[in-house]
DNA sequence: GATGAATGAGAATTCATTCAT
DNA sequence: GATGAATGAATTCTCATTCAT
């Protein structure tokens, strides 16, 4: 093999994508990808075939770096409380952290142009927080909250604190407490 | 300025803008907009000078349609929770009717080309009810949450039910019900 | 109607795109055909949908510009011989004439671009030629040769004898001889 | 300069080569003809200098290897028909077999990317046969039909015959047959 | 006031060729 | 000598916007 495809660059791309599609959406070019990766335009179409690929690529990655986030040091052992406490934390010190990668999966997620199966991929990696999750429901919750649809509460909750925390970052701690006291309340009754 | 052309016109543009912002995103050509409102190309700029104000446009024309809904009926003597109760309903109600512009509303919101003023704007027309949720929680509630942070999950909340609703529509009492049970859980301690 | 797409603009771009297949072969550029034609890249795709289509277009015009041009004062009275000798004559004029539609329709009948469909459609032109050239056939001629087989070598001397001509234009009247010399011995035994 | 290389690959690229320029058209990605040729992309070039001498080579290629198939048992003995019907022969033979080196040949010749000196080396082999159509032409036969001429109509002919074989392969020896007979009569007055 | 042709600045993608490995 | 990643010019096509009719 002459030089294998770098990993690195690779990532570059992927990194410059996720900057780009959080403040230009997925309109941003694939000529400015490529540059903002210090690579030159063809050379992003080596690592992904098409534009469509690269903006897939680009949620999966995203979406797994996230399902790998939350479950970073998970207390198996812990109450329920604070299992759920511990994700929680999780998503928010993540999302605070890697805010172009929160925007741009935003972005990501309203577009046409992730395909069904990337979202359902997306959403296999998730697996242990719902059953996490179900386990809170079984305790007693509103009726007709299904576990999907608790979950989807869950993330709602949180990119909503997420986006109040990006407007007001010293108000971090609170926003994170706040937003978490309104999903254990709205769940346990 | 006085308001110049017809306005049966101008709102068919922004009918068809919304459908196809809806399901093509921002990305959808004036030149189809245009066609499927069925009127030519040009004369949409006769109405919208550019396809950014058209965007903004319609981004305020659907939120003060949601806004306008959600007072409907507004039962100002009863209770804080029927109050609630009855703008909950009102938005599940919109967003479950027009489809459209609830999708069209979520692609906008993401967009880079609503401007800062539009939103403000455009959240201008929800005074009353964010008196009402400010009331709710001068009752008691989670720490640190302020009107509009709770505003903004009574949205959240509003939105992921309409999500579920949208995809499994014959649960949609259930989901309705559920999600006004877990934001008043939520907001009531 | 504001403007409506002139025939004139039309035409330039095929005969633009003629004289670039001519000369380039069917990788010419839109841009250069545009260009040449006096117009700009985009107006290009207002009047052709895609360069297949333009390629197609061209195809097809040509064909029918040559079919129109072979029945040109045709003797239908005379001869066989002499109806022969007319087609032949006026095919070698207009080949003379305009050799950049020749050396174009030379390129686009190897290409895979043009369709099985703009093939069949092109020929469908030729109707009155292949039934004299059947008719000559009846009167005797080599075996196993049917109309289509005859009418395939009729073509094929004529664009011979185009290029010898082309090669040598002083020597064209010979040509033209020497070639229907060929053909009308060839085909009456 | 000393032929470098393992004359395999070279032979293996040149059959690749001739396969996709009948197919595609001179368009025909490098990569791909190195591909199918099993190598990989950049060794194409260690064997051919550009893609231009790429072609130019394969239509070299092609022309001799037509030309030897010509002459191949060529009956120098025998009476001048009886020649002229042998080269005629091999002529159909070898296209009817090397379908693609004959689709490659015909693209080839309208290209731009042949050179003049190529096209003149390649007609270089084909000395004995003009030789023999020159004797044939010397017997009489139409008027201003130069040697050159002669030849041309020839190989006109012969890829006439071989197109409708393509296309009906059943018929091939009715084809064959009329084809020459064609050539015959026109030639011999 | 309505129309839609004209425009040309991008956009994604392809591809011959180079060169580090 | 073989490889295939890197390159960036070139290509086809799109689209917001203008303006002649």
């Amino acid at each position: 093999m002459a030089r294998p495809l770098s990993e690195e660059k690779r990532d570059a791309i992927l990194a410059s994508a996720a900057t780009l599609v959080a403040t230009l959406g997925t309109g941003a070019a694939t000529a400015k990808i490529a540059r903002d990766a210090g690579l030159s335009e063809g050379t992003l179409f080596n690592y992904f075939a098409s534009k469509d690929e690269l903006l897939n690529q680009l949620y999966l990655e995203i979406k797994a770096d996230l399902g790998k986030a939350l479950l970073t040091a998970y207390p198996s052992q812990a109450s329920l409380r604070e299992r759920c406490r511990h994700v929680w934390n999780n998503f928010i010190d993540w999302g605070a952290k890697y805010q172009m990668k929160r925007k741009a999966m935003r972005q990501l997620s309203v577009s046409e142009r992730i395909t069904e199966q990337s979202r359902q991929q997306g959403n296999a990696g998730f697996g242990d927080i719902n059953t996490m999750i179900e386990e809170s429901l079984a305790d007693g919750g509103p009726k007709g909250c299904s576990m999907a649809f608790a979950g989807g509460i869950f993330e709602a909750l949180a990119e909503t604190t997420l986006e109040f925390i990006a407007r007001d970052p010293r108000q971090r701690e609170q926003y994170k407490e706040a937003g978490f006291a309104f999903f254990w309340n709205g769940i346990s009754k």
